[in-house]
DNA sequence: CAGTGGTCTAGACCACGTC
DNA sequence: ACGTGGTCTAGACCACTGT
């Protein structure tokens, strides 16, 4: 067993894809199955080497992928840990609107509305599901040190969340809940930013005269395996804050 | 020699810094002194090791990490290569204005003016000189399509960029016209939004009815070694574009 | 064919956190 | 003292690119 060997329990069919991605994938299914929840410790590097039948070094590059993808967290002298949609992190991963003076902050939420309604052609072509297939909608406006900000209108599929929309008292870290409640986290997304005239009812909920320019930020949030989960249009005032983004 | 040593050339002082990113350091610095120009063949990586006194694999984290952060390219079977400003890879690394309808495409650039001018208060700031330093104006449209979409102004140290006032015909491409005559690597930045009424100037350049909502975005990019270069306002219009961000 | 980066392994030591 | 992740090394084989 000394030079080469790799028949291990893993690798073995058309050997597509390196032994690293296939523990990789195999992880995120665990994880996505709910066998480590958000926030528990994972087995470490050793354990999961001799489980799989395959070297350390292999397990360490699929944990070091997974903690740049900002699945899992790992301290030294711990473990490794699943990420958790907790304040701190989502504030820099999906929240991005910082004041333009003063620290960044996690906005406070004022929920307006939360229907179940079929889901129209758009909500549909967002979310990867059929017209007219049951959607939940929500409306709510979010605050930033006590002034409205941002105008929010949110769609998820019903069958994906089932009994949200009965749900009186749905939280501001949305993404916390979809993972607490529903086992389904938000690993990803994409975001469309325009520049556009606010909507009557939007100008008021934001304190705006009729039409003042507000910034649209339009997002597809998708799950762990990449499939969509929610459709996000973010109307915001930009008078005192900003849309912050890091290129590198 | 067998067991542990690492009294090599590298790791002495107060061992702060694992050596591979010493090692990155080391290569950081020779890209952005010139020994390797953009587009260049860099040694192989065990040459480096041999050169450095390290293992191969050390050397392997260290350009690992470099190419994440897009500083280098490789390639099985060539080697590894500096990377280039080309369009191609600017095109999601640092314009993100796509189109709604279609592929992005990197725009088309008019040059409105290009002058020496004392840096005022704001641009001092911003780009780490002191107020009243020489710095360099730049206004443009570009377009996409042949429809102006961006009203662009630009500003930039004189110091660091001699004689570019001078220069006629600025391109297209200035990143990779910042490299190729200047030797200046822009390696990142950080982008505010907004969303504001187009002055009537800028309206004017892009064809907009007084006032309309533009977006802005407000960059300052920065130097290999992380000094601000360049502070770069785009008034943007999006009516058939968005800027769009890739969340994960 | 030789040379390059890509994958995989095995084992050592280090730094940190916990008991 | 023990277990965890973090660093470093050494050497094997694989896959690709050039000659």
């Amino acid at each position: 067993m000394k030079t080469r060997d790799q028949g291990s329990a893993l690798r073995k069919a058309p050997h597509f894809a390196p032994l690293y991605r296939q523990v990789r994938a195999l992880l995120v299914q665990r994880i996505a199955r709910g066998r480590w929840r958000p926030g528990e410790l994972i087995p470490s590097e050793i354990q999961i080497a001799a489980e799989l039948g395959v070297s350390q070094g292999t397990v360490r590059k699929a944990l070091d992928e997974m903690t740049v993808e900002n699945l899992l967290v790992r301290q030294q002298g711990r473990g490794t840990f699943v990420a958790q949609h907790d304040e701190a992190r989502i504030l820099f991963q999906f929240f991005k609107i910082v004041p333009d003076a003063g620290e960044p902050v996690f906005p406070e939420s004022d929920l307006r509305s939360c229907l179940e309604a079929p889901a129209d052609a758009a909500e549909a072509g967002h979310l990867g599901v059929k017209t007219g297939a049951p959607a939940i909608r929500i409306a709510r406006v979010r605050s930033l040190a006590g002034r409205p900000v941002i105008s929010e209108y949110i769609c998820v599929s019903a069958a994906l969340f089932p009994g949200m929309a009965a749900d009186g008292a749905l939280p501001n870290n949305l993404y916390a809940y979809y993972a607490d409640r529903y086992g389904v986290t938000i690993a990803g997304g994409r975001e469309r930013i325009k520049a556009l005239p606010a909507a009557p009812e939007d100008a008021a909920l934001l304190g705006l005269p009729a039409a003042a320019p507000v910034l649209l930020i339009d997002r597809v949030a998708t799950a762990l395996d990449g499939a969509p989960v929610e459709w996000r249009r973010s109307y915001c005032a930009t008078e005192a804050c900003s849309y912050l983004s890091i290129l590198r």
